[in-house]
DNA sequence: ACTTATCATTCATCTGATGTTTAGATGCGC
DNA sequence: GCGCATCTAAACATCAGATGAATGATAAGT
């Protein structure tokens, strides 16, 4: 559910995304779920378009796509094999996306909240100090969504929404491109903890007092607020992800 | 030559890329320097295999480069266009790369700065928690190499590499990724500030204090001598800029 | 033992043909 | 003139097949 929910919001509605595409998409996903391991050969070109039922032209657009994102590696007259995971570029969209195919490791869902904890108080105090009256206007549209969200599904995409506003609010392009550090974040906490509509309700006072001090223009405040924010989260991730590790365990 | 730095780093020495990565790095040059302007459409392939000389898949596995970057986006029967700023990989090597190719926009280098001074004490902070011995030692040598650099290109290696350290011992993937924001920040303040030994001499305690902190295990002063040392880049970084921006003048 | 030649494998590039989609032009009935 | 179906040129998507160039392993020669 939660890749669909990415790439619903990713692909224009209704477009069928392109062969190479395709194939690009289910080799990361491979790849990311350690199915193809680092540092190993993956089949030829030849062997790729008997597996997948497309042309070479395809096979090797697919291939490019996923070198630009530092997964695979290419030398002419050897062969093309997975690059390790430290030259991966995480922060791209696509490749965190694929991190929500499967139960992710721990580990990672743990540091990209150390992160978000690190990023988000932070775009609060800027969007206190420099958001303009759209801006924040859209934060609190979102807050809106939130309190009056009628489904599961609805209060998700607003909460999502409104970190989305928050983070554009803050005015950095740089900080803007982390978008997906959240949104996949956020995403993985709403699936392990199955989306309980009581955390949702607890979590709707700590977003109005972000939304409060941006309004108020107190960038203090609002690095904070969302601090709190956060800490309840990561609290009630970790809870999941002990539950998780303990019960199923890898 | 910044930009010959960052492939030098990047490129297994010698190796030649193939010409869709050259007709991609063109293009994206192109692109982030503003001569493709966002939302126009660019040449069709035929076009570009005119004028790039080469074949339709060139042009076509480059183009597929440049869309997983989220510069470009094609669609079938109509064209491809270029993509507006808000959703480019800002922080993909190759686009911060590319960033280098001209003048940057003083903004973006102040924003790529606030980042870096939201992120790096935070690394050093947990570098300070977590790191190996191993991982210390490599900031330890990186160290030795600024105090010991006879060139000044010797010594922006030294210091890239000092802070690529310190954000590997930081022990977080995800903060990992943004390397690139860090060495691109770094490149352009260098560029600008035309490499003045001066101010290198100035820096060398300034790392000194970041490493002696994390050595002794001390989060608090890792987090304030990488502060303190920030915001001494930051200020060089501000005189060079408005000195720039007063005289050449967008 | 060391160097050189050969060879199969694999990626790199080119060529040209065919299918699909899109946007806009065309033409028709009203 | 307006609305609508149709047609068409432009542009991307995919395929098939051929040739070139780099690599690593193996075999041959000294």
């Amino acid at each position: 559910m939660s890749e669909l929910l990415y790439y619903d919001l990713k692909d224009a509605a209704g477009v069928v995304p392109s062969l190479a595409t395709q194939v690009c998409r289910e080799l990361g996903r491979r790849i990311v779920a350690g199915h193809l391991r680092e540092g190993e050969l993956i089949d030829d070109e030849n062997r790729l378009c008997e597996r997948f039922g497309v042309s070479k032209s395809v096979i090797r657009e697919a291939v490019k796509l996923l070198v630009g994102k530092g997964m695979l590696e290419v030398r002419r007259g050897h062969g093309t094999r997975v690059r390790r995971r430290a030259s991966w570029n995480l922060l791209d969209d696509d490749v965190l996306a694929w991190h929500q195919g499967f139960e992710p490791r721990s580990d990672f869902l743990r540091q990209l909240m150390d992160v978000r904890q690190v990023i988000e108080p932070n775009a609060a105090a800027w969007a206190a100090r420099s958001a303009t009256e759209a801006q924040i206007a859209a934060v609190r549209l979102a807050q809106a969504n939130m309190e009056g969200a009628l489904s599961v599904q609805g209060f998700v995409v607003a909460d999502a929404q409104f970190h989305r506003a928050v983070l554009r609010a803050a005015n950095n392009e740089v900080l803007m491109a982390m978008e997906g550090v959240i949104f996949s974040s956020l995403l993985s906490s709403i699936r392990l903890t199955n989306a309980d509509p009581r955390d949702n309700k607890r979590s709707v006072p700590l977003h109005r007092k972000v939304l409060n001090a941006i309004e108020a223009r107190d960038a203090e405040a609002a690095s904070n607020a969302m601090k709190e924010h956060l800490e309840d989260t990561r609290a009630r991730l970790a809870g999941a992800l002990s539950a998780r590790d303990t019960k199923g365990g890898h």
